[in-house]
DNA sequence: TCCTCGTATTCGTTTAGCCGAATATATTCC
DNA sequence: GGAATATATTCGGCTAAACGAATACGAGGA
């Protein structure tokens, strides 16, 4: 429980970021609260694997976690060191520019708003705003 | 002009960032241009080990060798990636202020202005600013 | 309670990174 | 050319990361 603010191990956060699958992730994750099962469809790989790289960030400091009955929502946090915050911020910024990452953004949005969602997604909880 | 021919992979950049010891040595070169010997000098770890990071960081596109006579300069250089080339901005800006980095770069400052180098460093080229 | 579904974790294997020691390469000096 | 020096690379061992498959956990519903 100890949040202590012992140093920041830098190298260890630029860990975090140092995979493609991850940084995927972040994207999906930036400006909104996202469900387990989203990332698993939008992104077409499998379900222990979205799950370990979601602890992953979670143990960096980047992300935290929500339950809402069977769901798990992940949203991003900023890392308790300032440095880093900015960078990550920085990161989420330019990763929002990049042609693929734009096109999972792009998919998950229809995921949301979509009149019937797709097949393994019936009844679970829709990616929720948390800014513009 | 248009400098990026291929796509940029980011999590290999954030991968090259991930050890401390590449931390340490590119906040070494913040600002200036740094022989090896000093490198090894400074971090007092082994010739191969600073080497094989330094190849590490060339690689990925961060820093450029210099060979003058029997020494090899190293520089930061801006990678291909704009968001890249500010994220590496920010990350030398936060370095500079963490305590150990400091430390670096007080020894290294030492070790250019001492009047009589010391004992490995008899002829070795001084590190050489480039900004203030 | 048992069953189902969403998610997390473990297991076993493969791959990549880091390290020191040893060796190779490149340059200068004699 | 040969010795000496600065740096780079290779080698072998170790550790950590990544992955799919299987399994465990936790919540809700029958």
């Amino acid at each position: 429980m100890e949040r202590s603010p012992k140093s920041y191990d830098l190298a260890l956060f630029f860990a975090a970021l140092s995979d493609a699958t991850r940084l995927r992730l972040l994207n999906l994750m930036n400006g909104r609260e996202v469900c387990v099962c989203y990332f698993v469809e939008n992104l077409g790989q499998g379900q222990p694997k979205i799950s370990r790289h979601l602890a992953y960030l979670r143990r960096a400091g980047m992300v935290a976690a929500r339950r809402e009955g069977k769901w798990m929502h992940y949203r991003i946090v900023p890392p308790r060191h300032e440095g880093a915050a900015r960078l990550l911020a920085e990161t989420l910024e330019i990763l929002r520019t990049e042609k693929a990452m734009e096109a999972d953004a792009a998919r998950l949005e229809k995921a949301c708003c979509a009149p019937r969602r797709s097949a393994g997604l019936v009844g679970a909880p829709l990616p929720m705003r948390s800014d513009g």
